[in-house]
DNA sequence: ACCATTTTGTTGTAATTACAACGGATTTAT
DNA sequence: ATAAATCCGTTGTAATTACAACAAAATGGT
């Protein structure tokens, strides 16, 4: 239990709960190692909050033609599963391992009775601040999906990760393949495009670094 | 004040608070009578909760070449900004009227203080209930946005009415060119589309009704 | 250093979709 | 009822993107 508790403290989760362990001890928690590419939350599952330990995940879906939609790349500390939890809704999408992994899995069902509790008030009020950024994080990816052509996808995204890391250089979590699937577009039609944006000059890239030499609206 | 109080006491943001008007007079609300068209929240400004009181309102934003995309739609009683609010973001999105509305603009700012009081943890419980279905409709958009090709939008966005209206036929609450935008497509390539469908014998539809004629996967 | 594997870029062709332009249908206002 | 305005469907053409197939580059393991 000591164990567990030094692995997941840090988490946004238990910002501001003075006992920790208590609060826990009202939830269901294990902690799980995976290889990657494992699946840990399949499609129709019932949902519980997953904090990664180490390594990343994937949250993925398939179309019946294999086309894969990268939904969100959850890293180290990241948490995935509360707006599902607080919604009751189960998976639409897989969770897998990006890389071998080790997960908290925690199940908050057995926890209701202490509701009022400070720490569980506490609690409540870290995973509305959680949800309230991953819904703004889907309606950025929504932003960029709703582009009408390829170049317009691109751009958007760029741009979202210029304003994340305050600087026109940064490097993608994603390899080419994922921020196909991520914009949901072809991998070597956005190969074909990226090159042809490295020639007019607007951006500079090797790999997953990235450099924007635009400024404003472009074209 | 009591007349606020009637007017937004049956939203779901105040369930199982005993004393809706204490916490209210917390809060900074004011009631707002806008016009078809107008604009309540803009691009770049800071969110208040939005409580439609009557009218409907529609989440759109447009890139610079005047392609409109429909996030959202609003309806009666319906609520917006929870999340912009606990996240702390500016709107990168427009609200408009979609009709004559009546809107409650609620400014929770000056309420931190009274942080654990017993209503304001289950306005705090409601809030994140709220988001964590904002982020599964979100979710459930980039499902529609991310499909490759415009049938397969078309379907996946039907498919998701019938589940939420549990049955075959139902209305649609978006006009073809709000629902062109919703899922980010031309107008008329969706109606060509759309009667392409309906002769195929995939779906029936006129106007704003729907009806689907296919079971689980297509084509 | 070498091979196997993975990742990325290139190109031509086929398929899809946007776009423009128009006509018909439906709704609203007077 | 009639005109005006809005909404919807149709069609042909131009533009975009998917797709397949392959080449080049990078990576990892031995």
């Amino acid at each position: 239990m000591k164990d567990i508790y030094n692995k997941i403290v840090d988490c946004q989760l238990f910002n501001g709960v003075s006992d920790i362990e208590r609060l826990l001890s009202n939830f269901d928690v294990i902690i799980k190692k995976y290889n990657k590419d494992e699946e840990i939350i399949g499609y129709g599952d019932n949902v519980k909050i997953l904090i990664v330990i180490s390594g990343s995940l994937l949250t993925v879906s398939e179309d019946w033609q294999g086309n894969r939609n990268v939904i969100s790349h959850i890293g180290k500390s990241g948490i995935f599963g509360v707006a599902h939890v607080f919604s009751n809704s189960r998976s639409t999408a897989r969770v897998v391992c990006e890389s071998d992994a080790e997960v908290a899995i925690i199940g908050i069902q057995k926890a209701y009775q202490d509701f009022l509790s400070q720490d569980y008030g506490k609690f409540i009020h870290n995973a509305l601040l959680i949800v309230s950024n991953n819904c703004i994080s889907f309606l950025e990816k929504v932003e960029h999906l709703s582009r009408r052509s390829m170049r317009e996808k691109i751009i958007s995204y760029l741009q979202a990760c210029r304003s994340k890391q305050s600087s026109d250089e940064f490097e993608l979590s994603f390899l080419r393949q994922d921020m196909a699937d991520y914009l949901a577009v072809d991998r070597s039609a956005l190969s074909a495009e990226l090159s042809k944006m490295k020639k007019e000059g607007l951006i500079d890239y090797k790999k997953s670094w990235f450099k924007i030499k635009f400024n404003g609206l472009i074209k």
